[in-house]
DNA sequence: AGCCAGTCTGGAATCGTTTCCAGAACATTG
DNA sequence: CAATGTTCTGGAAACGATTCCAGACTGGCT
């Protein structure tokens, strides 16, 4: 049988029992070292034979620190924001700080209303590769820290992944195989990601005299993908880098079901290295991002940037990138 | 430039401007029939010009309502959980509420501590596919409306798929393919759904009087069906089932490493249906679930607790399952 | 005009905690 | 012994909202 009971034990009901008053236990338990060794142990007695807990509500209200952050992402549904929130999640956990969630679904209007929903009862956030202005995400930046993963974002401290290294690595490798024009499949044009991608790939082809070929923009989805893959073909790319793993996925799926020959006709080259890129036909080679590490980075920069009370500090981490070769790309057709 | 004051405006600040009493701001924002037309338009062009928005967490602490809830699943990484994940959130974003994500890492003992530490801050949980015990479950049932989803736990409201009839079909399919031994790799024996799997599979091979092989228990991940690939091959089956997705996905890479055909030498069909069972060559034949509806089942059945301060309901709502053929399913070998 | 019911409003109490402030008790020092 | 400092404590004021209560005003009715 259970013996808690319905209504929650408050400070006053230990102040009772213990024989003193309100303050004298929130100093007992909250700084040990500020009352008496006996009124210490009166009070925790008294604590842990009521099973008090501190009302984290209450107790935010006049200490306006909540033990809460907010992650903010624009779909979990791409394999990618799992594995970062999970990492954000443990790492959290280990400093006694727990997780606020909002999925904005890809819609950057729904981003800002989404923060100050959460504001008021977070510490901090953490943007997981936000769509919307930068303008608009810095009329955020008063009210609570804020770190960026994933796109950078002045004046906010933020976790990258060096796209351009990346970017050199796939392009050097496909050069390697023969390649000497290579298509791109881009995503949502208000993509940070999408655009440093870009960059580093343009300076990546022209550094080694490659024609590149823009496959203009798709949705950072399977979907998005297989709508590009007829595009692609129409080119005379021989290799196609997609902005992400889904997108890739989708080209080969299309060019699967269009009998065109991955690597033989065309190489795919994806970007992320999420869990399932190495479980299709052919295995993806992809650029892979540290997706732990910049989970855990975001929140030690956060708790850093609450600590300093600084939310614009100017810590920003990029992170290596390491390209996986696996089954998608293969020597340039003759 | 940002016009927004680094302290947030509170009521006072609005009652000040609107020349009323923080009584009257309340009841105008809160149900504006209770005031005059004039006070109700004064307190709300005051609250508009300063950007007012009242303060949750203060809120909270007089109501005793959160607008919070509290989300526990084992594993972020496998992506059954995410659908169910985004779907809980945007249903219960239409309702005004915000999400508390916690992953438990598979790890039954981080269940109860989890909710324990979310308790205060959330009006109540949504358990997914918990791995604790039964009673150690109902030992929170006093403290908030719990529901839970992919299992069955007394008193609790529950959303479930029904895998009994998903068995059935994927059997029937089988058994149409001329398949007459068939092996199931069973996932975590802590979780409800396999028990719940497994019996839906022994009563629809039972009825068909077709032979089952129990290859073992195993990781709900790619691993873990890697992992039981060899054992599978070892025994006379001719298609196997796996607990879920994920560990299909892994017996089919296994398979294809080893040179084994599927479906040529042996069927293998999955359980949940993720995004991307249809991209893997050969697409896998699973049973899906619906797990946007799983979602907002939830949180219907959640706030309906709530509402009726009866976190002990019977609600039980069990989602229809639907077998999805696709290329990992074909005629047995003669 | 006088009375009552109804509408609308402001002041104050409240939620559970932390923190400020002042005073009590005790010890230390010249 | 007086003066000063130190330690510890309880009362009360916050935090920002909601809600109770009582009073002010309106209007309708006799």
């Amino acid at each position: 049988m259970i013996k808690g009971p319905a209504v929650a034990v408050t400070i006053k009901d230990v102040a009772r029992l213990a024989g003193v008053s309100q303050s004298s236990v929130c100093r007992a338990l909250a700084d040990p070292a500020r009352v008496r060794p006996e009124t210490r142990d009166r009070v925790e007695r008294a604590a842990h034979e009521l099973d008090y807990h501190p009302n984290r509500v209450a107790r935010s209200l006049i200490t306006g620190r909540t033990l809460n952050i907010g992650v903010v992402l624009p779909d979990l549904a791409n394999p990618f924001f799992p594995s970062v929130v999970k990492a954000i999640q443990t790492r959290a956990r280990g400093f006694d700080y727990a997780v606020f969630l909002s999925d904005t679904d890809e819609d950057p209007a729904l981003e800002v209303p989404a923060i100050r929903a959460l504001a008021e009862q977070v510490d901090g956030f953490l943007l997981c590769s936000p769509r919307a202005a930068d303008e608009e995400l810095r009329s955020n930046a008063r009210e609570k820290p804020i770190v960026v993963l994933n796109r950078r974002v002045t004046p906010f401290p933020s976790v990258t992944a060096d796209s351009a290294d990346g970017m050199r690595q796939a392009v050097a490798h496909l050069h390697a195989l023969g390649h000497r024009s290579v298509a791109y499949v881009a995503g949502p044009r208000t993509s940070w990601s999408n655009r440093d991608r870009l960059r580093g790939l343009r300076a990546a082809t022209a550094a080694r005299g490659m024609d590149l070929v823009e496959a203009g923009n798709v949705a950072p989805t399977v979907d998005g993908g297989a709508a590009a893959a007829d595009l692609v073909l129409a080119t005379p790319a021989t290799a196609v880098l997609a902005y992400n793993d889904l997108t890739a996925l989708g080209l080969i799926q299309r060019f699967h079901a269009r009998g065109v020959d991955v690597p033989g006709r065309i190489s795919v080259v994806g970007f992320d290295d999420i869990h399932l890129a190495a479980l299709v036909v052919p295995p993806l080679t992809t650029v892979a991002i540290a997706k732990e590490q910049i989970g855990r980075a975001g929140v030690d920069l956060l708790l850093a940037s609450m600590a300093g009370r600084d939310s614009t500090g100017t810590a920003r981490r990029v992170l290596p990138t390491q390209l996986i070769v696996r089954g998608s790309t293969g020597p340039a057709p003759v």
